[in-house]
DNA sequence: TCCGATTTTATGACTAGGTACTAAAAGTAA
DNA sequence: TTACTTTTAGTACCTAGTCATAAAATCGGA
């Protein structure tokens, strides 16, 4: 039975917002009337037609990924840094980042954290994580900021560098790492951004 | 000054990737060609016509919305378990989680994966990863896939059990790590998802 | 049952951003 | 110059619409 055209409308809005790729002849034929209706009806609703409505979901994710990208290069923002010596990054740990259930940071970001300043202060062309030892030393809950140092400690026989990353809540020590980094031993050029492996 | 056909294809290609919204008669302006010319290059490219564009970018944000958060609880599909003992997930390597430059993967993705295997193979309510060693032991480049495997070893004085995690890209050690997890030691119940801290 | 209003459908002209095809013009290397 | 590649032009056609006009169908009320 074809419905009133308040129920119709109602379904409409509904089934545009659950599938925003269907066409209005898609539409027609579902609810039984002509094309022109269909029309009509987005028009009475404001709602813009498929290839308006592709562009502006294929907008929104297009701008999520712009932001996500570089923003997973380095974990955390760098808010001081001496090349070779120490670094210090803070990373607010936000509902994306934890557990549903319990609310607690997923670990690995405050791995992804204290391994990126670990690569970060390396004053090399290229840096990568050959080893790490790492300690949880308690939860992180969402809301929470974490501030990261890291700190050039030494040199082992092969020439790799040794970082440590202690992570804070506050004065409470959250997390801490001992990273053993490769590096390339060709220098660093100003501007270019690092890469790491590991 | 016009560019080669070869050198315009490539730039053609740069920044089609990087703003698929552009049209034809944009990119013919920018390039100082007429849109046949730009047609002719997407024909010989293979890349689809901006509305097919826009359509993927926008399939795609639609997939990832249902797909993205089930599936950070666990990364890696873990494809055999046995509780308390062993386990082995896999985990393809995409362009999202490799450095654009060097397309060689993040290690805190190889991180989370021997992770998140190594909380789940524990058989208890609650797994906390206490303390790890790690060992990126070579790269690992996008469209590989990683197999890790997981084998718990043993248990510590303070009752923290000790899991093993080694991961594979075909017959190739690529990543290896010493896991201590923290267990409350609560029956788990069947059918209730792991959760971890660390 | 007829009236008037609402609702639905039809029709035509136009749009963007293309595809597919043919043909000609321009540029380039031997 | 010839032969080939590359570029440009033009035409017909497509989808998924817009906008405007008009006619037909449906419905409630006196």
């Amino acid at each position: 039975m074809r419905k009133s055209k308040r129920e119709r409308q109602r379904l409409l809005q509904e089934t545009i917002r659950e599938n925003p790729f269907i066409t209005d002849e898609e539409l027609a034929e579902k609810f039984s009337v002509s094309v022109q209706t269909i029309r009509l009806d987005r028009l009475e609703l404001s709602i813009p037609e498929l290839r308006e409505r592709i562009k502006n979901v294929a907008r929104q994710s297009f701008a999520d990924k712009v932001r996500a990208l570089p923003l997973e290069e380095v974990i955390g923002d760098i808010i001081d840094i001496e090349p070779d010596a120490s670094a210090i990054s803070i990373f607010d740990v936000k509902e994306e980042h934890v557990f549903r259930r319990t609310r607690i940071a997923r670990g690995h970001h405050l791995f992804a954290q204290a391994n990126s300043l670990a690569v970060a202060v390396i004053h090399d062309e290229l840096a990568l994580t050959a080893k790490a030892a790492i300690r949880f030393v308690r939860q992180v809950k969402e809301g929470e900021r974490v501030v990261a140092k890291a700190k050039v400690t030494g040199k082992t026989a092969h020439g790799r560098t040794i970082v440590e990353v202690n992570s804070y809540v506050g004065q409470e020590l959250v997390f801490s790492g001992t990273f053993e980094m490769y590096r390339s031993n060709i220098e660093k050029k100003d501007g270019d951004s690092h890469e790491y492996r590991g």
